[in-house]
RNA sequence: AGCGGGAUGGGAUAGCCAGGAGAUUCCGGCGGGCUCAUAACCCGCAGACCGGUGGUUCAAAUCCACCUCCCGCUACCA
């Protein structure tokens, strides 16, 4: 595929990552959707003609888990998230062509196709794995149903994936001594029969496809590692109710095994571009042409799904005949205040709460597109929010809107009868060169500078010819000046529509354009408004200080209240839900003998110093003295107390604990804590250092 | 420790892929201007040895090697 410049005179499609119908929207989400839907607008500004789809993620154990625990059915219970998805972009200006979900009967009829096609092609076999399965529960355990130890390394792992020790994604079957997440209980491994997709074949094919691939570094990167490792063959089936069947081949019996929810998902994006299709008439657009013809197909994804973009999915594209991506943008993350967002401490700005605020989405969009490159991470806060706002869109370009039309209007009851001076018309189009550059890049900031910078020349131009000086002694030069400043006002709205769509649209209404924004081309910013516009509005109102002070109080106190009622949620993060666990652990059936127990030399100890270990989030180097002599311990107490202010504090010490290596610092014994919090024990009386605990 | 990203004037950020004039823009500081405009806008000044060391080159913020530090995810929690 060549990669000759956008727009091109093949149709486009745009897409983003599919949201999971799994919990609540916040700015993290919102960084993607609002990213691919400001591409696909300046796509359409250049005049490529494109479709921007989307849909829900509804399968998967995430989903069938939490639907369960609140006793509904899976589809009920993702469906409802897909409809307030569904509400929810459009009040970000987030305007999907066509938003579908992977669990209507396009994607499911579409999927089975697919994957037939690649049986077909004979990239589908058969392999008899060991899968846990839970006699107590009676059923399988799919991925994260069942963790255990890892064959590779040893450590603790879960059912798909080595996260704790050497993150190798695990195939079903693979982790040793598994045990049922459901019950805890030791799960037992039967046979089942399950299907692989041949990822291997396509190595070759997919080192290519990444030599070509545009769009941001980190997504032609980050693969190239994995193939170089070796790729494994991908087991595409699971044992579960909620999914896609798999398809069952002519004369075959129905399988009971339905699809890995990460072959169904990306289907959607070919699902919903075929009901877009479907709608408009493939007069309209054409969604075969785009995905099995010739079409430019760019994936907007978090940079936490990279290889599901770059590996899996070319692969089934190549295997079963459809086009592949040409470009991939992985965007950063979010964090608040510049620390990481977190959904279970409610260290995130939801998308809800941003509107309940009261703000106008397309602040929003400004800021997140423009505030970093797309690769980057970006910080959010309030504080940077309003500088942004007030400076670069109140200021600079609300600011210079305003002033031009204002003075058109009250001087000329509209646009100036004279042609753009020589100079403006340049300026003018080496911001549209910008834009189409930047488009290229994939660098949504550009477009939005751009923009900015346009009003900002504005600004400056009317100031160097002050016109409100020559209305009476040179009407002309007057006229020509405000004639300019109306022309530029327009361009930047044109410019700014795929950023900020409705600040755009009220500009164009405004100037007394008919039609939408939108439907403008760059070449456009050049023509002339209307001779005749109404007086003005201010488009942009800034944000007061007060405000802001406001907002940061409101975060701070919900940051404050979840870490209080967080305690015990220790995977609240998994499902991005508060699934608060606050059980306790229980207790232990195996009672020990007292001789046992003697063999716990227990101690008191004082703590005589304590520093953080570098590299390490949690541990602690501490000195504690056991009357004999001086232990260096490590402890996972960093986070939990001021380490300052233990030096001095008595402490219990299990002494004769082996020695290991920890962080290369040698730990010595075991501090005694109580719970996730690490409460350090102490005693209660006035026990001598080294007394023996008993 | 594994993976990824980063280090650029007081703060934030661009430029790096395709090496070459005074290193971008925003905020802040200082001084001035303007009064059409949302106390907005415009101009000027101060302020950066582009994290460190070495290398390639006529030329390095940009390419290469090594190092230090930071952030995120995952981990470490004796």
């Amino acid at each position: 595929m060549s990669n000759d410049d956008f727009p091109t005179d093949r149709p486009a499609v745009v897409t983003c990552g599919l949201p999971y119908a799994n919990g609540d929207l916040h700015i993290g989400h919102l960084r993607g959707y609002i990213g691919a839907d400001a591409f696909d607008r300046a796509l359409e500004t250049l005049g490529q003609e494109t479709a921007y789809v989307c849909g829900s993620d509804m399968h998967g154990t995430p989903v069938a888990v939490n639907a369960e625990q609140e006793g509904v059915d899976p589809e009920a219970f993702a469906l409802e998230w897909h409809r307030q998805y569904e509400e929810t972009f459009p009040k970000f200006n987030v305007e999907f062509d066509n938003y579908g979900h992977t669990h209507d009967e396009t994607n499911t009829e579409l999927t089975q196709e697919i994957v037939r096609e690649l049986d077909d092609q004979g990239y589908i076999y058969e392999k008899e794995i060991q899968v846990a399965y839970d006699p107590d529960a009676d059923q399988y355990l799919p991925d994260r149903y069942v963790e255990g130890t890892c064959p590779y390394c040893g450590e603790k792992a879960r059912g798909d994936e080595c996260d704790e020790g050497c993150q190798r994604h695990l195939e079903p079957g693979e982790v040793e001594d598994p045990t049922s997440t459901i019950t805890g209980n030791p799960a037992e491994y039967r046979e089942r029969t399950h299907k692989f997709f041949e990822v291997s074949e396509f190595a070759d094919f997919l080192t290519d496809f990444l030599d070509d691939l545009e769009g941001t570094s980190n997504a032609r990167n980050q693969p190239r590692q994995w193939i170089e490792d070796g790729l494994q063959d991908w087991c595409i089936t699971r044992d579960m109710d909620w999914g896609i069947d798999y398809p069952a081949a002519d004369g075959e019996a129905e399988s009971d095994l339905v699809l890995y929810v990460w072959v169904d998902a990306p289907v959607e994006y070919i699902s919903s571009t075929k009901q877009y299709s479907e709608r408009v008439g493939t007069d309209g657009y054409d969604w075969e042409q785009v995905w099995k013809d010739e079409g430019d197909v760019v994936h907007f994804i978090g940079r936490d799904i990279i290889q599901h973009h770059t590996i899996f999915w070319p692969a089934m594209l190549e295997g079963a005949g459809y086009n592949k991506p040409r470009g991939i943008a992985a965007t950063g993350f979010i964090t608040i205040n510049g620390k990481g967002l977190s959904t279970s401490r409610n260290r995130a700005i939801w998308a809800k709460e941003y509107l309940e605020e009261g703000f106008h989405p397309d602040l929003l969009r400004y800021y997140l597109m423009t505030t970093g490159g797309l690769q980057q991470d970006v910080d959010f806060s309030w504080d940077a929010f309003q500088e942004t706002v007030n400076g670069e869109l109140v200021g600079t370009v609300g600011n210079f809107w305003y002033r031009s039309l204002l003075f058109a209007y009250r001087n000329y009851e509209g646009t100036p009868e004279t042609d753009v001076s020589a100079e403006v018309h340049e300026r003018i189009q080496d911001a549209l060169a910008d834009v189409r550059e930047s488009v290229n890049d994939y660098s949504l900031r550009g477009v939005g500078q751009a923009a900015v910078q346009l009003a900002q020349f504005g600004n400056e131009y009317i100031q160097r010819h002050e016109p409100w000086k020559l209305t009476d002694d040179e009407p002309e030069r007057a006229r020509q000046v405000i004639r300019d400043c109306v022309q530029i006002a327009k361009a930047v709205g044109v410019l700014l529509e795929p950023i900020a769509p409705d600040k755009a649209q009220r500009l164009w209404a405004q100037l007394g354009e008919e039609g939408s924004v939108a439907d403008a081309r760059l070449e456009d910013a050049l023509e002339a408004p209307p001779r005749t516009f109404d007086e003005p509005g201010e488009l942009f109102e800034k944000i007061e200080d007060d405000r802001v002070a406001e907002l940061n109080e409101k975060l701070d106190e919900r940051v404050a209240a979840a870490a209080e009622t967080e305690s015990d949620d220790t995977d609240a993060d998994e499902t991005g839900d508060m699934t608060a666990t606050d059980e306790l652990e229980p207790l232990a059936d195996e009672r020990i003998s007292f001789e046992d127990f003697q063999e716990l030399d227990v101690r008191v100890g004082r703590i005589e110093a304590a520093e953080g270990i570098e590299g390490a989030d949690d541990l602690a180097r501490l000195e504690v003295d056991i009357g004999f002599e001086t232990r260096q311990v490590v402890a996972g107490i960093k986070q939990l107390h001021d380490l300052e202010e233990l030096p001095g504090e008595k402490c219990i010490l299990l002494a004769n604990m082996e020695p290991a290596e920890l962080f290369g610092v040698e730990s010595n014994g075991m501090i005694l804590a109580a719970g996730e919090e690490a409460d350090l024990l102490t005693t209660h009386g006035d026990a001598a250092v080294g007394e023996k605990v008993q």
